[in-house]
DNA sequence: TCAACGAATGAACATTTATTCATATGTTCA
DNA sequence: TGAACATATGAATAAATGTTCATTCGTTGA
């Protein structure tokens, strides 16, 4: 037999029952894709100013002090994440949080700086 | 009276008491901070390897197929965020989660992503 | 209809980030 | 002690990302 051994604290099996019970690799991989967004301080800040109201572009870029053009990319990304969504009317465009887990991924994550020693 | 008008949604007043409440600067980045380290498959992979048990990193290389070194690097940012923590023995790292606000935020995640349109 | 305005978009640039390769550190055991 | 091994680290490279500037699109109202 030429089996090849390794000496590592779990068998060769035992390593393939971890693979196997590994959510797939594209669930993984939009897991990443939307926390990358929330992985940015602009986004954060614009999220957090849609808290508990709605506001349109020229609002949002005023209260984070940045671009009109910076802001509306970024929203564009958050929308794409299905993190905000879109009210028009008129001239202009009215963003609003999508979803409550915007929320409470927001205070998990306060949670766990907070408690950091 | 030589005051500047806007005309948004929202009067002035009303954004600067937007501005006001919002949480300090230090602490969104912070946030962002946080999440930039769940936004990479990578590292996300590591993670979910390490859900019900701890791991020498030789073996974590193995399970999610890179390279140690890449591996090393990944466990570094895990570390500094305070998502794994460390037991060494012998010539062996082993690294486990360091809190339960992991499983929490993987799980928060999972259920948005599911639940898209 | 056309000027003014709010928002969206594309290109360019600078910065950040992940991976690889090579090497160093630290531990074990022969 | 020194060879073998597990892990960590530094430098280099390639790829991704955020912001700015310039421009375009779409709507309003004079």
């Amino acid at each position: 037999m030429n089996m090849v051994l390794n000496n590592n604290s779990v068998e060769k099996t035992m390593l393939n029952a971890i693979k196997q019970e590994m959510p797939d690799i594209n669930t993984l991989f939009s897991l990443a894709e939307l926390y990358k967004v929330f992985g940015d301080t602009t986004r954060i800040r614009i999220m957090c100013a849609l808290f508990n109201r709605e506001l349109c572009v020229f609002d949002i870029a005023e209260i984070i002090e940045m671009g009109q053009s910076a802001v509306s990319h970024q929203l564009r990304i958050l929308r794409s994440a299905h993190l905000v969504k879109v009210r028009k009317d008129g001239k202009q465009s009215y963003y609003s949080l999508d979803d409550d887990h915007v929320k409470e991924i927001f205070h998990l994550g306060l949670e766990h700086i907070t408690e950091e020693k």
